[in-house]
DNA sequence: CGCATTTGACCGGCGC
DNA sequence: GCGCCGGTCAAATGCG
C-alpha cells in the first residue's frame, strides 16, 4: 500500500543535530496568537522567534526545562484530555457498538486543536534521523495541500508520555521534512536511544532502497553531526493546519544557532543514536527506514 | 511472543 | 446546517 510514502522513515528529526538546515516555529494551534511566553516572543504573524525557543525545539520537551536555561516551554496542558482514551471504535462492532460515541462525555479529541502549542521546525532530511526520543508511529494520512502525506508520532519512551510529533514533507523542498511537536514529554529524554521502542524493525522484503518513488523520503544517513556550524535555522512561523503557508515554509530568516545551543543535544544524538544504529555514513534509506520512527535501535 | 507499522474508520472542529 | 479535513484509535499484519 502506501509503501511509497513512507513517511515513518523520516522521523526521528528535528530535536536533532544533524548537519542541515533546520527551522523551528512555535505556532499555537487555534489561534492563541499572542505571546505566552517571555522569553521568546513569537507571532504568527511576525515570523518572530527567539533562539530559545529553537533551542526549545531541539530540547526535548521535558516538564520544565529541568534545569536548563531555556525554560522556554510553559505549554498549557488545557488540551490535554484525551490521549489513551480508548474510544469503543466500531470497526468491526458495526453500527451498535458505536457506543452512539461519546458524545462529548469525556473530552473531545479536537478540543486540543484550538489550544495546543504546536512546535513546526523544518529539517533537512538527513537530521531527521537524529532524535533522542522514541516515536511510535501511529497514523499517517494524506493531506490536502501537500502530496505528500503526514506521518503522526507518538512517544514511545515513555506510555504515558503525550509528546507527539508530526513528519510531512516540505512539498517545496522535497528534501526538507516540516515536523511538529505537539505536547511536551513527561519525562527526561533517553540518555540512550530507549529501549521501550522495541527493536527497529526492518522490512527485509521491501528494503526500499529505492523504494517508490512517490514519495520515499530520501532520509539520508545521518552525518554523525557535530558540527554546529553548519546549523541554520531559518526561522519561521506557519499556520498549523493550514498549510497555505507551504511554499513559504521554509523560507524566511536565517538564522545561525551556535554549536552552545545544540552542546547537549549533541550528547544525545552524537553519543547514541548514530552509533546505536550501525548508520551507513553514506545515503542509505534502508537505515533510516528502519530507525526512523522507532528510534529504539539504540543499544 | 512482543512490539512496531500499516491502514481504514471514527470523531470533532472549522469553514462555507 | 452541511461538508470537509485533520487527527487519533484500534484491528490486522509482519518482523525480530
Amino acid at each position: 500500500m502506501a509503501d511509497d510514502w513512507d513517511l515513518h522513515a523520516v522521523v526521528r528529526g528535528c530535536s536533532a543535530v544533524s548537519s542541515s538546515a533546520t527551522t523551528a516555529t512555535t505556532v499555537f494551534s487555534g489561534g492563541v496568537s499572542s505571546h505566552t511566553n517571555p522569553i521568546f516572543t513569537f507571532d504568527r504573524q511576525d515570523n518572530a522567534v527567539v533562539f530559545g525557543e529553537i533551542r526549545d525545539l531541539y530540547t526535548p520537551f521535558t516538564q520544565e526545562s529541568k534545569g536548563s536555561s531555556f525554560s522556554c516551554l510553559n505549554y498549557p496542558e488545557e488540551p490535554r484530555q484525551r490521549q489513551s482514551q480508548k474510544r469503543p471504535l466500531s470497526l468491526s462492532a458495526s453500527s451498535g457498538s458505536v457506543t452512539s460515541k461519546p458524545t462529548g462525555s469525556n473530552t473531545s479529541r479536537s478540543k486540543r486543536r484550538k489550544i495546543q502549542h504546536k512546535k513546526v521546525c523544518h529539517v533537512a532530511a538527513e537530521a531527521l534521523n537524529s532524535d533522542v526520543w522514541a516515536w511510535r508511529k501511529y497514523g499517517q494520512k494524506p493531506i490536502k495541500g501537500s502530496p505528500y502525506p503526514r506521518g503522526y508520532y507518538r512517544c514511545s519512551t515513555s506510555k504515558g508520555c503525550l509528546a507527539r510529533k508530526q513528519v510531512e514533507r516540505n512539498r517545496s523542498d522535497p528534501t526538507m521534512f516540516v515536523v511538529t511537536y505537539t505536547a511536551e514529554h513527561n519525562h527526561p529524554a533517553p540518555t540512550h536511544r530507549n529501549s521501550l521502542a522495541g527493536s527497529t524493525r526492518q522490512k527485509s522484503s521491501d528494503q526500499p532502497t529505492t523504494k517508490s518513488p512517490t514519495t520515499t523520503i530520501a532520509t539520508y544517513s545521518s552525518s554523525p553531526v557535530t558540527s554546529a556550524d553548519e546549523f541554520v535555522l531559518p526561522v519561521e512561523d506557519i499556520a498549523v493546519g493550514d498549510l497555505d503557508g507551504d511554499e513559504d515554509l521554509l523560507s524566511l530568516s536565517d538564522t545561525v544557532v551556535s554549536e552552545d545551543f545544540f552542546e547537549g543535544l549533541e550528547e544525545f544524538a552524537a553519543g547514541d543514536s548514530f552509533s546505536g544504529n550501525s548508520a551507513p555514513a553514506s545515503f542509505d534509506l534502508s537505515w533510516v527506514v528502519n530507525s526512523a520512527a522507532t528510534t529504539s535501535g539504540g543499544i
